[in-house]
RNA sequence: CUGCCCGUAGCUCAGCUGGAUAGAGCGUUUGACUACGAAUCAAAAGGCCGCAGGUUCGAAUCCUGCCGGGCAGGCCA
């Protein structure tokens, strides 16, 4: 069924051959690695096995690669040839390209659902963002990527959970609800000082609005404390409520909300703290508690709890992280800001501390986001410290442009978003240029329906009259669609696929521009139908997983 | 000062565990709608892959040192 692996079977068969012929000895052998050469001159897939086998061998790569090809004989390879330094070129016979278009088609929407890994729990947890105010762009970078991070793991298999860890305990809180208290004895006339630490943002007086629009000017009869209190809980349920409105719009969706706070209540932290201590990676320093993080690497210890007895953020994370680990999953992945990279080591020392191996918590660092409009860079608001929020942007660009820009570039890379150019709708923007290429297919359907031609059993149809270029190059680009699934998934990098999805958009509008498809011969126009059909699929399937509309019409 | 990320075409960026002539989009120039959606296509121009060493059959890719930009370095989160 699979070509590829067939081949890699052959190659390794042909290479044990060699050696049990004497022709040469190696005690090892590569990894045969198969890619599609950068040159249609050199075939359907080339290997380098020659030129690693080369080195175990220590004999002249093209001799490997000579005896290889003499050992190699296959009823669907039809020839296979030494090329430049070493590598072996192999050339199929076409076939193998209908049988995977007709699968495609039978495949339909499970088409790039590869692999079965569903006994490896893994768990990603995204955005959590404290619930203190609206969302900016730079977590809508968290977002997109996370959540498409989420669909291609599942893609690849596994069996994945979405995560938001909600940071409601600790000052940030304390200092929400101060900051709504201020605006609310504001905006009842009263006169006081605005926290230090306080959030400016427009939002927090909407919020102290609501609530004299609700409860009038009741709270000021009770002490400050209670009122306090009690502000807290109202502007944490609403900034949480706002949180998960702007997620959804955004079209993010996790499967559990972890609460913080929950974790202090429960005694997670005292619990954590005293495993840490029975397995001697804590002790009592200047009447604080401390991490031995330098076990592991850390630049120096670090405080878990403070002098005055109060947990620092590290405390309740490393609780977190245990909590997770107790709920099976065998790898954890955290995506974080820029801003909080220095914080790998410590994370990584409290996991390997509780004993656990530090790879299975894996951090992705996205870097930082900067908006750009009319070629000059969006400056963020000296006195709220925010930027274009995430619902703002949505807005102004579209979900699907704002996704796509996001995911398009690799997270190692700080995004210049160009705003002018997300929400163009022209050829300029790639996230149109792939959703025309699916709503154009779309039209083809509804255009046949219309002259009364059969669309069912396409799978069925005379493949092998496509033969042009243009069809042969498509119809390779969409068999590579599972293993771009499975190596992005593996490499944890969703721009891959949006890349990917783009390049089949471009060679599908060049086919079309080249090839009629309506009128022509009725297999011919089965066949190429049936072809479009996949490419839909294809580009539906890839635009799925990036959480990105594929529309029918435009 | 130390750590992490980045430096590739005019601009924004790909380039997978080292491999064949370094790619794409935008922008620029020139062409293609009396047949399926021109939000499209075809073609051209445009590069000491930051600099300097090293590793080897072979380096944009790996190592070291510089230079430039971003982000961190709290008993804040």
């Amino acid at each position: 069924m699979d070509v590829k692996k067939l081949l890699q079977e052959s190659i390794l068969r042909a290479a044990h051959t060699a050696i049990a012929d004497g022709v040469f000895s190696a005690d090892q052998l590569p990894p045969i690695v198969l890619e599609v050469p950068p040159q249609k001159e050199f075939g359907d897939f080339a290997t380098n096995f020659a030129m690693q086998a080369a080195k175990y061998a220590r004999a002249n790569p093209k001799i490997i690669a000579q005896v290889i090809v003499d050992r190699i004989q296959e009823e669907w390879l039809d020839k296979a040839v030494i090329a430049g330094p070493g590598f072996i070129n192999f050339y199929l016979k076409p076939e193998w390209l209908y049988s995977m278009l007709a699968e495609i088609i039978r495949a339909g929407s499970s088409y790039g659902i590869v692999g079965d890994k569903s006994k490896e729990k893994i768990q990603v947890e995204f955005v959590s963002a404290n619930p203190t105010g609206p969302l900016h762009v730079g977590h809508g970078r968290g977002a997109a990527v996370g959540s498409a991070l989420v669909n291609l793991l599942k893609a690849a298999g596994y069996d994945v959970q979405a995560e938001f860890y909600i940071n409601d305990a600790g000052n940030q809180i304390d200092n929400l609800a101060a900051s709504v208290n201020a605006r609310y004895l504001e905006l009842c006339g009263v006169e006081v000082e605005f926290p230090i630490d306080g959030y400016h943002g427009y939002d927090i007086i909407e919020t102290a609005q609501r609530i004299i629009n609700r409860d009038g000017q009741k709270y000021l009869d009770i002490s400050d404390g209670e009122r306090l209190s009690i502000f807290k809980e109202l502007a944490l349920t609403e900034k949480l409520a706002a949180l998960k409105e702007d997620l959804e719009a955004f079209g993010v969706n996790f499967d559990v909300w972890f609460s913080e706070r929950a974790l202090h209540q429960n005694g997670n932290l005292q619990a954590v703290c005293q495993i840490l201590k029975d397995r001697g990676y804590m002790y009592e320093q200047d009447g604080a508690l401390w991490l031995r993080s330098t076990a592991y690497g850390d630049d120096k210890d670090r405080v878990v709890i403070r002098d005055n007895g109060i947990p620092t953020y590290l405390a309740a994370d490393i609780a977190y992280h245990l909590n997770k680990f107790e709920r099976g999953f065998s790898t954890v992945i955290n995506l974080w800001g820029a801003d909080h990279h220095g914080y790998i080591p410590r994370m990584k020392a409290a996991v390997a501390s509780l004993g656990y191996d530090p790879k299975q918590l894996e951090i992705m660092i996205l870097q930082m986001v900067s908006l750009y409009r009319n070629g000059e860079l969006v400056k963020m608001s000296k006195r709220t410290g925010q930027s274009v929020t995430l619902l703002e942007l949505i807005e102004e660009v579209g979900k699907d442009a704002a996704r796509f820009f996001f995911i398009m570039r690799s997270t190692d890379s700080q995004l210049d978003f160009d705003l002018d150019l997300a929400k163009s709708k022209s050829n300029e923007n790639p996230v149109y240029y792939i959703q025309y290429a699916h709503a154009r297919i779309c039209s083809i359907f509804r255009q046949a329906q219309e002259v009364g031609i059969d669309t069912g059993d396409l799978e069925q149809a005379e493949l092998k009259l496509l033969t042009n270029e243009c069809e042969i190059d498509l119809i390779k680009k969409l068999g590579e669609f599972p293993e771009e699934i499975i190596s992005a998934a593996q490499e944890r990098t969703v721009h891959r696929l949006a890349h990917y999805v783009h390049d089949l958009a471009s060679l599908f509008h060049g086919f079309y521009n080249q090839c009629r498809i309506i009128g022509v011969d009725s297999q011919l126009q089965s066949a190429r139908l049936a072809l479009v059909l996949a490419v839909k699929i294809t580009i539906g399937n890839a635009l799925a997983v990036l959480g990105i509309e594929a529309p029918e019409k435009m």
